[in-house]
DNA sequence: TGCAGTAGTTTCATAAAATGAACCATGGAG
DNA sequence: CTCCATGGTTCATTTTATGAAACTACTGCA
């Protein structure tokens, strides 16, 4: 099931997925649609530049949209595509992880595998 | 399913597949135990030192083992450990991912999710 | 006129990661 | 006693990502 193929095959949703801030910022449009206001605060301490950085970027790949409502004051927000939800088991699959290999803590520590 | 709690509890994992090329790395050794010339050939054109610094952290972190062979010239291998092949369902999930969602080129260019 | 609130952008600096070239260690073969 | 192969290390440099601070745009309201 796991071949060369694989490597290059997900090569791209590595490039997605990358930076220290992409995987976060997903997990918080996971739990709920939000706005530039409040993702800056649940991801603090994210600058301004990298939060913008990374939401274009996943616009740009089509994982989440960005909604503009008329109004003011200006009023942004951010939900997954259904592109983006289809990411969903790759997350359960490592809280799946987590949850199965002890690895709330450092590794070594306590317990043996 | 997915809530606050997983995107701290995901974090430990996070830190471990961080890097240009902990993925493809984990990759190779899943397709197969390897050494240490070879994975410098298969993922080309890394740096002996990047990958070094990756085995390590890998091996730190329990996810690989590295075995030396006495005998000459010195011959290293590197595999994953259980720990390392739970990892699995992740990569299989990101491999689903792409061959569900037209990953495969650039999105937006000619399908429509 | 100017302040408030949202959602950014711009510029410059710093930190972290990766790179590239050269070098070291081991030990048997020639 | 030099060469070869493997498996690295060292160090200087470049690239990439992140960060901090200041600034912009919009517009209703006092």
């Amino acid at each position: 099931m796991l071949d060369r193929s694989c490597i290059e095959a997900i090569d791209p949703l590595l490039e997605i997925l990358d930076g220290k801030w992409t995987l976060p910022l997903l997990l918080e449009l996971f739990v709920g649609t939000k706005r530039f206001g409040e993702l800056r605060r649940r991801l603090h301490p994210i600058s301004p530049k990298t939060l913008t950085d990374r939401l274009r970027v996943l616009e740009e790949k089509g994982i989440i949209t960005r909604t503009q409502y008329s109004g003011v004051p200006l009023h942004v927000e951010y939900e997954p595509t259904e592109r983006g939800w289809n990411l969903q088991p790759i997350f359960a699959a490592m809280w799946t992880w987590v949850q199965e290999n002890n690895f709330h803590a450092e590794p070594g520590a306590k317990e043996m595998v």
